[in-house]
DNA sequence: GTGGGTGCAAAGCTTTTGCATGATG
DNA sequence: CATCATGCAAAAGCTTTGCACCCAC
């Protein structure tokens, strides 16, 4: 890595929570006598460093691109329930055709907004309507564990640019 | 495993619907200059009529089940995209496996709460949070076409069954 | 040393597609 | 009667699994 690359502190921040959710990861697989492995390491570190959300092939893709294969699909089809149970990343964009996953060890929980036109996904956490689920639960007698909440629709940049007549047509 | 609920006021008139709904469907085909076929209307009785939440295997079973076969698997996902496009049916229950689809002619908008012990699941419509989320929508200067809401959790009896010791069968 | 873990290839599923035949508007 | 629709079977993904070998504990 180049020393002089910008926001080192990120970068810094990033390793030291890698490192964390490592150690996570492997107190939980020691409490179900399962073994950490290089392998295992490499899939959380790529799961753990990933911007965004993704695919199993993206993860693939990612543990391919050093040249060397660290780990083979099928692998990481079976280490992936584990990244679940243990809280390091978690489903999201359920509406998509695939399923998709982002990190979730040490972030705040958030939903999702999404742009049907450009793609674009604004993540959001708005706690009236956090509350408000809290309630409904209740008045139903359900205990939450989890919930999604995706709001589909179209950004202003694509509003703006599907009104503007640019492409001149009668 | 399979509860299932359906108001009542909306069974009713089912027969009426359908037919509303056929009639929808070709007008929709027709702008499009698509045929209506028996093996279409078929594949609309079997989705309209259908209780609960299906996956495309439900449909086809349920086209079988007269012991003629209505429709070919092919066939039902050829026309799958058009019962969407004409808001026939909806996407729902994002979270499981499989697609999953619901009836959505003449019904108003709805959520759910998913117990993830028994898989019951029950539809909601909370004014307040809908409110929210066009606030929310507002806010981001995003233009909302849908959404998708899905609480899960353990509805009250599983709750009872789990902590209460007395059902130690065996 | 033992009980997992891994890669590979094959199998299993769901969904899509090419093509010849059949029906609709 | 020109188009579109359908069934079948093959293909095309994505995901799981059997098996032989390897390694963490």
């Amino acid at each position: 890595m180049n020393p002089e690359t910008n926001a080192p502190d990120e970068l810094e921040d990033g390793e030291a929570r890698l490192r964390r959710a490592l150690e996570h990861f492997q107190h939980a697989l020691a409490e179900q006598s399962l073994k950490m492995t290089d392998v295992r390491r490499a899939i959380v570190r790529a799961a753990l460093t990933y911007r965004g959300h993704f695919e199993v092939q993206d993860l693939v893709r990612e543990l391919r691109a050093h040249g060397v294969n660290e780990a083979s699909m099928a692998t990481v089809y079976r280490v992936l329930p584990l990244l679940l149970e243990t809280g390091l990343v978690q489903p999201t964009l359920l509406s998509g055709e695939r399923h998709r996953y982002e990190v979730a060890f040490e972030r705040e929980h958030h939903d999702h907004l999404v742009c049907t036109s450009c793609g674009k996904v604004v993540e959001f956490r708005f706690e009236p309507i956090e509350k408000l689920q809290d309630e409904l639960a209740t008045r139903y007698d359900f205990e939450l564990t989890s919930h999604f909440h995706e709001l589909l629709g179209h950004c202003g940049d694509c509003r703006r640019k599907a009104s503007s007549p640019k492409t001149l047509k009668g």
